[in-house]
RNA sequence: GGGCGCAUAGCUCAGCUGGUUAGAGCACUUCGUUUACACCGAAGGGGUCCAGGGUUCGAAUCCUUGUGCGCCCACCA
C-alpha cells in the first residue's frame, strides 16, 4: 500500500484529478493506445447534444453506457475511438436564442438583423458549449478529446457544401413547390416529423357554397374555402353520382368561385356530408388531389398566416378572423346548415407549439426514391431498407427494426431547406432563371444567394464520417486516414426518440457518400423520467442537474444508477434513493479494498490456492468473469453490474474476507482478487476503481487488460462452501430463534463430510456465539448437513436436520423425475420430431441428460 | 384508425430462447457498536407473477381475448 486510504470514499475529492490523469496519460485518443496493427476498431461517434442548453439525466445515461461500451472494448484490445461533439440544432438554437433577446431587450430578430442576430447565437453557443463539454467531462467520459468536432464548424461546413452539391448533381437533392408544413412563427417549414399533434376541442361547419350549389360540405376551416377549386366526393357515392365532371360558378362570401366535382377514393361517404371542399393550396391531400384534375393552386394563407392580397374584405385579416367573418356571413345568408362540436388533432410546431399552415412553397428535397447508379439502382430508400433487411444493421432491442422499417418504407422525399438564418447554407446561387449549385460561388456579376439554410438533421446525419474527414479522407472510392481506420462505426447508442428521425437519415447519408452502413449496431436506451414517471421538461421544472448528483454523490454512482436497473428501450425512473445505494456500494468496495490494501503484502505473486476457501473463492471469480463477459457482449449492463455485485459484495466481502481474518497466509490470492474485482468494475465506475489501483500497481486501470489467465471452477468446493454457509447459517438460526444471549457457552454437534479445516472456520465466523465446542463426526453420508445443538441447559435440534434434508431431497428427486419423464415423452414424439428444428431438439436432448446426471447425483445420496 | 411497450414483494424494477424452491435495491421487523465499512453486519417477514381461456409432462415466460396505464405513427376534411 502506499499511503493509508480514507476511511469512506469521497468521490469530490478523487474524481477531478483522475480525469486529469486520463486525459494527460492520451488514451483517450485511440492513435496513443499500445496496440498491435490488426487490433481491431471500435467507434462510437457520441451523439452531438445540441447546444440549446445544459445537459440532462438523459445526457448522462447516454454517457454512462457509452463510456462503459468504450472502456470495456478498450481493455479488451481494441482501437477504442469515442468521438465527442455536438450539434448546432439549427432552429432550436435560433428559437431560443430570439427568446432570450425578446425577454432581455424587447427585440425581434427582424429588429436585430441577420448579422446581428447571427452574432448573438455564436456568443450564446461558445458558453454552452463549453458548459456542455464540461459536464460530458464530470461523468468520467473516455473521450478523445482531440478530434472533437461541431455540426457546424468549418470542416463541417465543407462536408455538409460537398454532399449537397454531390447530391445535386446525381439528382437526389432537387427544388420543387409543393405543401409543406409552415410554421407562421418560426417563419420556417418543418419536416414531417418536427410537427406534433395536440387534441383540440374544433368546430365541424356544414355549408354551401350558394344558394344554388347542390352539394353541402363540412369543414373545420371555412376561411380556407376561399380558395377552393373543387369538391371532392366519393366515386362509389351514389348521392353525388348526377354531379361528377360538373363544373359551377358560386358565390362564396362574396368571392367567385369556379367549383367542379370530382370524385376521389379517398373521401369518405360518411364522414360529414360525403362531400370534401377541395383547397390545393392548403391541405396536403387536397394538392394531391389537385395535381390528379389539373386544378389550378390559389394561395389563401400568407407566411405570416394572414389571408392573402385580394379576397376583398378577408384579405390581411389573421385566419381565425376571417373565419369568424365568413361564418357570420354564411348565417346571415342563410348557408349555414350546421355547427358541430368536434375533438380533432391540430398539428402545432414541436418548437413553438403555433399552429401550423400547409403552404404551397418552392423548397430543397432530397428524393429518397430516385434510382442511383453508385447504389447499383437502387435508391437511398430502397438501400436503407435492406441494410435492415439483411440485419447489416441491428437493432437492440429487436423491436425498433420494425419501427425502423415501417418508418422507411412510408418516407416521402425529405424537405431539407428551412427558412432561419442560423444553419449551413444551402450552396446554391440564382440569376434570374439560371440555377447554380457549387461547393463555392459562381464567377460573374449578379448572382444570388439562397438565403434558406439547412435542416440541422442534414448535417447531423453525416454524423459517422463528417468527423473522420470525409470528403478529404475519401479518394476514389477509397477511405483513408481515420475514415478508414473507424468507418463503419460499431455502436450508434441514443435514445429511441429520434430512431426516426436520426438514425434513418444517417443511414442513407452514408450509403450516399461511402457506400457502407454507418453503424453495425444501432442500441437505443430509454427516457429517464421523473420520480412520478412523468417526462423531464424545462416547462415543468422536473429536470435534474446531473453536475448536483454528482457533486452529492459522484459520477460514479449517478453512472451506476443509470446502468442498473435498467433494459434497452425501456424507460426508466430517476431515483436518488438509488443514487444513494450505489454510493453505498461503491464505498463498500472502497472499504473491501481499504481492508486487503492494509492487511495483504502486495507483492504480486500468482494466487496460490490451499483450502477449501481460496479454491471457492476463484471458482466464484472465474464464473463471475466468464457471466459478467457474456453480458457485457450482450448488452445486458444490468445483468452484468448485478453478478459483479453479487460477488463483491456477497462471496467475496461477506465470506472470503470474514475467512480470511481467520486463515491467514491469503495476501497473494486477496491482492489477486482486488485487481480482478477492480478490472471489472472499472467500466462501470471509472474513478473509484482507478483511484484504488493507484494504490495497487503503476500505470492507469483505464488501459489494463483484462485478465486473460484460465481459472478453474472447482466444483468439489462450491458444494463444500454451500454446505458450510448452511452450517453457519443454520446455527445463526437456532441462535437467534433460541434467544441464547451471546457469551453464552453452547455445544455444537456437526455431522458433516466437510474436511476438518473447513468446519474450524465456523468458530471464527460470525455466528455470534462465542465459546463454541464443535465436534466433526465425520459419519454423515456425503454432501448431508446436520446440525445439532446443546447447551449445558438446553438441547437443541437444529435447524436443518437429517429427516428435513432428506425429505429436500427426496422431492427435488420427485421433481427431476417428472421432467425426466416428460422431456423423454417429447423426445419420442415422432410429430415434435418432425416439426422442430434440430437445434432445439439438440438443446432439449442436453438438457435431459444433464437432469439425469443430476438425478444420479441425487440417487446417490438418498442411499 | 394502425403499431409498440408495460402490468411480478409496500415502492422502483430484474427475470435470456418455457424446466427443479420467482430475484435485487429501497422500505419494514428483530438483533448486533468483533480493529475494512453504521454509506455497516446478522437473521427475518412480505408475491393466487393484472384477469379469463388455450398449447404443454411442465407457463411469470409461448398463443388468444379482455382490462388498465404509457408511448409512437398516420390524420378525416
Amino acid at each position: 500500500m502506499k499511503q493509508e486510504l480514507e476511511k469512506a470514499y469521497i468521490p469530490q475529492d478523487n474524481e477531478d484529478k483522475i480525469y486529469k490523469i486520463w486525459e494527460e496519460s492520451g488514451f483517450f485518443n485511440p492513435d496513443n493506445l499500445v496496440l498491435d496493427d490488426s487490433a481491431p476498431s471500435y467507434t462510437i461517434m457520441l451523439p452531438p447534444p445540441n447546444i440549446t442548453a445544459q445537459l440532462h439525466i438523459g445526457h448522462s445515461c447516454m454517457l454512462a453506457i457509452e463510456d462503459l461500451l468504450i472502456r470495456y472494448r478498450r481493455m479488451t484490445g481494441y482501437r477504442t475511438l469515442w468521438l465527442p461533439g455536438t450539434d448546432h440544432a439549427a432552429i432550436a438554437t435560433q428559437m431560443v436564442v430570439e427568446k432570450k433577446i425578446f425577454q432581455e431587450t424587447g427585440q425581434t430578430r427582424h429588429d436585430l438583423g441577420r448579422e446581428k442576430l447571427l452574432e448573438e447565437i455564436w456568443k450564446f453557443l461558445r458558453s454552452t458549449q463549453a458548459t456542455i463539454l464540461h459536464q460530458t467531462r464530470k461523468m468520467g467520459s473516455s473521450l478523445d478529446w482531440s478530434r472533437v468536432a461541431f455540426t457546424f464548424d468549418d470542416s463541417r461546413q465543407n462536408a455538409v457544401n460537398r454532399m449537397f452539391v454531390d447530391m445535386y448533381r446525381e439528382g437526389v437533392i432537387y427544388r420543387g413547390e409543393r405543401i409543406v408544413n409552415w410554421c407562421p412563427h418560426c417563419h420556417s417549414t418543418l419536416a414531417d416529423d418536427e410537427v406534433e399533434y395536440k387534441e383540440q376541442q374544433a368546430k365541424l361547419y356544414t355549408f354551401k357554397y350558394s344558394k344554388d350549389f347542390p352539394i353541402s360540405i363540412s369543414t373545420t376551416r371555412p376561411e380556407t374555402k376561399l380558395g377552393d377549386m373543387a369538391v371532392a366526393v366519393n366515386p362509389k357515392d351514389e348521392r353525388y353520382q348526377e354531379y361528377i365532371g360538373q363544373e359551377y360558378k358560386v358565390d362564396f362570401c362574396g368571392q367567385l368561385l369556379n367549383i367542379k366535382i370530382i370524385a376521389d377514393r379517398n373521401v369518405e361517404s360518411d364522414y360529414g356530408t360525403g362531400a370534401l371542399g377541395v383547397t390545393p393550396a392548403h391541405s396536403m391531400v387536397d394538392w394531391q388531389m389537385a395535381q390528379a384534375n389539373n386544378l389550378e393552386i390559389i394561395k389563401v394563407i400568407d407566411e405570416d398566416g394572414l389571408i392573402h392580397e385580394g379576397f376583398g374584405k378577408y384579405s390581411k385579416l389573421k385566419a381565425e378572423e376571417a373565419r369568424q367573418l365568413i361564418n357570420e356571413e354564411l348565417r346571415v345568408r342563410g348557408l349555414m346548415i350546421a355547427e358541430d362540436d368536434l375533438v380533432n388533432n391540430l398539428s402545432v410546431c414541436y418548437r413553438c407549439d403555433t399552429p401550423i399552415e400547409p403552404l404551397p412553397s418552392k423548397q430543397w428535397f432530397v428524393g429518397v426514391d430516385k434510382k442511383l447508379a453508385r447504389l447499383g439502382g437502387k435508391s437511398l430508400k430502397e438501400r436503407a431498407l435492406e441494410a435492415a433487411k439483411n440485419k447489416e444493421i441491428t437493432f437492440i432491442p429487436e423491436r425498433f427494426d420494425k419501427r425502423y422499417q415501417d418508418w422507411m418504407e412510408n418516407l416521402h422525399d425529405w424537405c431539407i431547406s428551412r427558412q432561419i438564418w442560423f444553419g449551413h447554407a444551402i450552396p446554391v446561387w440564382y440569376k434570374e432563371e439560371e440555377i447554380y449549385c457549387g461547393e463555392t460561388a459562381p464567377e460573374g456579376e449578379g448572382w444570388r444567394k439562397d438565403e434558406d439554410t439547412l435542416d440541422t438533421w442534414f448535417s447531423s446525419g453525416m454524423w459517422t464520417f463528417s468527423t473522420l474527414g470525409w470528403p478529404d479522407n475519401y479518394k476514389d472510392g477509397l477511405k483513408i486516414g481515420d475514415l478508414a481506420k473507424f468507418h463503419p462505426t460499431q455502436i450508434l447508442e441514443t435514445g429511441y426518440e429520434i430512431l426516426t428521425l436520426w438514425v434513418s437519415r444517417m443511414v442513407m447519408m452514408s450509403f450516399f457518400a461511402l457506400g457502407e452502413i454507418p453503424f453495425e449496431k444501432v442500441y437505443l436506451h430509454g427516457t429517464i423520467l421523473d420520480k412520478k414517471g412523468k417526462k423531464m421538461s424545462k416547462s415543468k421544472g422536473n429536470g435534474v442537474d446531473p453536475l448536483d448528483a454528482i457533486e452529492q454523490y459522484g459520477a460514479d454512482a449517478l453512472r451506476l444508477s443509470l446502468l442498473m436497473g435498467a433494459t434497452p428501450g425501456n424507460d426508466s425512473r430517476y431515483s436518488e434513493e438509488k443514487i444513494e445505494a450505489k454510493r453505498n456500494f461503491i464505498n463498500k468496495l472502497w472499504n473491501i479494498s481499504r481492508y486487503i490494501l492494509s492487511s495483504a503484502k502486495n507483492d504480486n505473486l500468482p494466487p496460490n490456492p490451499k483450502t477449501m476457501a481460496d479454491r471457492w473463492i476463484l471458482s466464484e471469480l472465474a464464473a463471475t468473469r466468464i457471466k459478467v463477459k457474456n453480458k457485457l457482449e450482450n448488452f445486458e449492463f444490468s445483468l452484468a453490474a448485478e453478478e459483479l455485485t453479487d460477488f463483491t459484495w456477497n462471496k467475496l466481502a461477506d465470506w472470503y474476507l470474514e475467512i480470511s481474518k481467520i486463515e491467514k497466509e491469503k495476501d497473494a490470492i486477496l491482492i489477486y482478487l482486488l485487481k480482478n474485482v477492480l478490472v471489472m468494475w472499472h467500466p462501470f465506475i471509472p474513478y473509484v476503481t482507478e483511484t484504488i489501483w493507484e494504490q495497487l500497481e503503476d500505470g492507469l486501470l483505464m488501459v489494463k487488460q483484462w485478465p486473460q489467465d484460465d481459472l478453474v471452477i472447482d466444483e468439489v468446493a462450491l458444494k463444500e462452501m454451500t454446505a458450510l454457509q448452511e452450517i453457519i447459517i443454520a446455527i445463526r438460526n437456532a441462535r437467534s430463534e433460541n434467544k441464547i444471549e451471546p457469551g453464552r457457552k453452547i455445544k455444537a454437534i456437526i455431522k458433516t463430510s466437510l474436511p476438518l479445516e473447513s468446519v474450524e472456520l465456523i468458530k471464527g465466523l460470525k455466528t455470534g456465539i462465542s465459546d463454541l465446542e464443535l465436534v466433526n463426526t465425520g459419519e454423515a453420508p456425503a454432501g448431508s448437513i446436520v446440525v445439532a445443538m446443546h447447551n449445558l441447559d438446553i438441547y437443541l435440534l437444529g435447524a436443518v436436520d437429517e429427516t428435513k434434508e432428506r425429505t429436500r431431497l427426496i422431492k427435488e428427486k420427485e421433481n427431476l423425475e417428472k421432467v425426466i419423464v416428460g422431456l423423454r415423452t417429447r423426445l419420442s414424439n415422432e410429430e415434435f420430431l418432425a416439426k422442430a428444428p434440430t437445434n432445439i431438439v439438440d438443446a432439449e436432448t442436453e438438457k435431459l441428460n444433464n437432469y439425469i446426471l443430476e438425478l444420479d447425483k441425487i440417487n446417490k445420496l438418498i442411499n
